[in-house]
DNA sequence: GATGAATGAGATTTCATTCAT
DNA sequence: GATGAATGAAATCTCATTCAT
């Protein structure tokens, strides 16, 4: 169910397709679940917790990391489930995305888990004086946020391997490619894309 | 054709919805097209390139701005094309997203346009000595692409606006707010969200 | 579809056995009716109609028949029509005992056809001196009803037919046996079943 | 599971519903029956016992009612037991009108029961000389049987009360509305609908 | 003896596609 | 060229019945 529901819209996966992978009687599914719609929240329910375990069981080297070493850490960990529980991810991307018929209840039973995270780590960096002050909280959690969910595409364009492979091996994340792909992403958020004000510091005065 | 595929995953959208809505026989559709893809990839035809000549139609107001008031001006063209023609925006977003099962076909047609652009935009930035020369192109160019792609969701949650009461009156697009929040974008964009201890120390302890 | 709604409750009954009979594909209904009970609302129309026209074709022999000579004809017709056409007769039937969904809708359709004869044509026996004028006419009109409702059973009953045969052959149903059946229930509708005065006077005085 | 088929006819009771009521597990019901043809049998049979247990609770009050006396006991006698136990009552009319894939069996298990007892009362009625003796028994018996068999739901239509009141005070069974219908009806089976004008022509007039 | 998960046939309904008119 | 009825595969869901625990 899970692979189905992560390949396909919800309106397009197959109850029939399900029970045929999982080899059982259709009528079993009806045993547990009163619809397609009850299946599917069950799942998600499911694929929250176990994303949110996965997460979790990746801790940060150190517990004093600054905001950006931090953010660094939380990259290369978010790319790595990505990538290594590649259904839970495209699944959790699709309930919030898909047309769904009952899409209410999904972002009830989502709003609790994850959004809040990182609006705190912001939060945190400002207060600590890593972050520029004068920035918009909502508009950086936006911003930050967005990045990361397209970051595994960059990954594994940028390592030249398919979807598959880098489910299949995940070892072949971590490697000299992806620790320049970090550092520069960091760099960018950090410094943003403006030449320094050495190379033409009237540009910084105008603006 | 357009609202449905633009409303529904393609395996969603529904022929007999399109032939009701545009009150034809359905039969004229196979006319036509050979089936449900080959009008598919018609509209998307269509849709890239009047995407195209929307966004053509807007011309920036000087041809000499610098980098970063040319991304202003783009960012607010793109909210305002995005806005004011949703079906099409809505269909494009899900030609690269949703998973169809003639994907490769649809990524030939769109890579001729568009995607190009940016980078070119990105290398002149470079050349004028705007942008930060040892920054990754390819890198940037994800960047501010994936922050250009979601701006209008900001834009409307930002004004407190429906989605289609931007899209009825295009007006409310301009004014204080938005452009407070594409210099907030620009901003981040140039400097990044890093505090900039060094240039302005004194800036930290306001806040 | 007469059939399958004749010979079992509208939950029974079976699309997929119409189409069977019929010969047709599932989807072909679908053409003309939304649903099931779309094609059952039809299919009851049509049933009412046909009914009414059945039994419009009968003529009575003569135009200035009394009640009772009236009421031995109608049940003759009746009979005959309930008989020669007992699929219309049992959906009918079921119409308005049968548990449907959709009930209110069914008896906002009958409702317009049939009912209030049988009330008229009491009304006016009495008012020709032939029916007992202090009788409750709504009470009479229900036993009527209820009456002639089961005739055609005993009918059958008493010609030692079965319901297919006295179909097949309509003919078995005019003949000695029956014209007595009628004869004996027109008696015991005008007279009743009480001994006549002669035989017990005083028990007429005591009641 | 009598509630269940009482309310629903034989193919639409569903055992689901039945052991979900009951709470108790699907199981269990086949460790005592063969399948739900043999469930409905026992229920059926149950139900005829219970029934006959009811009406002949209901002593008549005097042992020397002449018989219409006694038709009239009788009547008001099964409109109670009807409204009072009326899912009894439901499954054994459905069970004689209702088309069953076994009807031969229930059939068989039901004359057994009831029918002979209204024929012997008539024969009775008809050797003292209170009933025409050039009656046909059988169709009197129809005739009467039919009458009764409605009664109940012209009583709470005359009442005005529904069929949840009733059941569940059947104390308003008792009273002049319904003593009057009963009289009417004794009436109507006595003397008929014909006016009597040979015995009290001046009744004629009266109207 | 009680349980309830497993089963698969069969229910209604939708859909893209065909093709005679 | 336009039409729309016909098609049948495939969708979701219900059901009586079985049987290992």
């Amino acid at each position: 169910a899970l692979a189905e529901f992560a390949q396909h819209p919800y309106a397009v996966a197959s109850l029939s397709q399900i029970v045929a992978r999982a080899d059982i009687a259709k009528g079993s599914v009806y045993q547990y679940f009163e619809h397609k719609q009850d299946l599917y929240l069950f799942i998600l329910d499911y694929a929250a917790q176990e994303q949110l375990a996965l997460l979790s069981a990746q801790t940060p080297p150190r517990a004093d990391l600054d905001f950006f070493a931090l953010l660094r850490w939380q990259m290369q960990a978010s790319v790595q489930v990505g990538l290594s529980a590649p259904l839970l991810t495209r699944l959790m991307y699709r309930a919030v995305t898909d047309e769904l018929p009952f899409r209410d209840e999904v972002l009830r039973r989502l709003q609790s888990a994850g959004g809040g995270h990182l609006r705190a780590l912001l939060a945190r960096g400002v207060a600590q004086g890593q972050l520029d002050p004068t920035v918009d909280l909502e508009l950086a959690a936006f911003f930050v946020e967005r990045l990361m969910a397209g970051l595994h595409e960059l990954v594994i364009r940028r390592l030249g391997v398919s979807l598959e492979q880098a489910a299949s091996d995940v070892t072949v994340l971590n490697g000299p490619v992806t620790d320049q792909l970090y550092d520069q992403v960091v760099h960018l958020v950090q410094y943003g894309l403006g030449a320094r004000v050495s190379f033409a510091p009237d540009l910084v005065e105008q603006s």
